[in-house]
DNA sequence: CAAATTTCAGTTAAACTGATATCC
DNA sequence: CGGATATCAGTTGAACTGAAATTT
């Protein structure tokens, strides 16, 4: 222990903290963060839960679609999809009226297995969110949806 | 990265959107994105803005001080505060009474650097919270503030 | 042929680890 | 000596780029 420590819980510069650009940056950050260490402890990523819930959500389509709505990166998701296949979540076959594409299908499993991440992401929520009381984290959800609708999809969405 | 293509397809999936952690994790990696890029074209990046707050706010300290005052690796912010002293944004010293320590203290060209990084990071956020108003504006840094300050500083903060 | 779709191989920047030298 | 500080060198995983192969 040394002669002048500056305040520990002074923590982060206000310069950075009164940019809500900041702000969203760092607790995004640790959002995901934290959301990827639960979806490694059943050897996931991110991108595979993105992947599952756009084919629950929007039923069987080609890799292409998955690429324009998750934002997902082409190279990226014939790696994701090959994996969600091998381990019997996804089920994948050639177009019958493109057979350039690749139609992706979410098995039982797939659904099953979102269920369980969903719960896990729902977790991550409430530890994050746990400053806020219902009413703050509603107007928070609202106010988080309506800046998402102003951003187009970009490269990474997730 | 600066391809924004409007979405044809209908969007993100709603499982997803219904996740705050997931709206957090997604919006956060944008303003981070965009912010980044903004700082790319000074030859910067969001470490180098992060340390010149922190020495522009409390003052010179040593690099163990905004190790654990940022989250900053500390192997990392040895490169980045070289870099910075190189072009003259910071100056480096041994500390006289314990020589262990590198001090750090912000030029005046630093923190002309700063102002102007600043006014940068609020052009993003504008931009970014566009959707919102003023008044919805101040509602969300407050509840970001609030969330923020329950988080423990880890690595990576910024 | 040009354009679209998927896949593979390689690159890049970021976060992190481990080891070392120096000093208290 | 043990523990703290800063630095260097190398590793790892994620995002991205470029180029093939196939089909329309």
């Amino acid at each position: 222990m040394a002669s002048e420590t500056p305040d520990p819980s002074g923590g982060l510069p206000p310069t950075l903290l009164d940019l809500s650009t900041f702000l969203l940056a760092r607790i995004g950050r640790t959002a995901r963060a934290r959301l990827a260490d639960q979806l490694a402890e059943r050897g996931l990523r991110l991108w595979d839960m993105a992947v599952l819930a756009a084919l629950a959500d929007f039923g069987p389509q080609a890799q292409r679609d998955l690429v324009q709505r998750l934002g997902i990166d082409p190279s990226d998701l014939a790696k994701v999809a090959d994996q969600l296949g091998a381990a019997g979540y996804v089920e994948r076959g050639r177009d019958a009226t493109d057979r350039r594409r690749v139609s992706v299908s979410v098995t039982a499993a797939g659904r099953a297995l979102l269920a369980e991440l969903e719960a896990r992401a729902r977790a991550v929520q409430d530890e994050v969110l746990a400053p806020l009381d219902q009413g703050e984290r509603r107007v928070l959800q609202e106010l988080l949806r309506r800046v998402n609708e102003g951003m187009a999809v970009r490269r990474g969405a997730v």
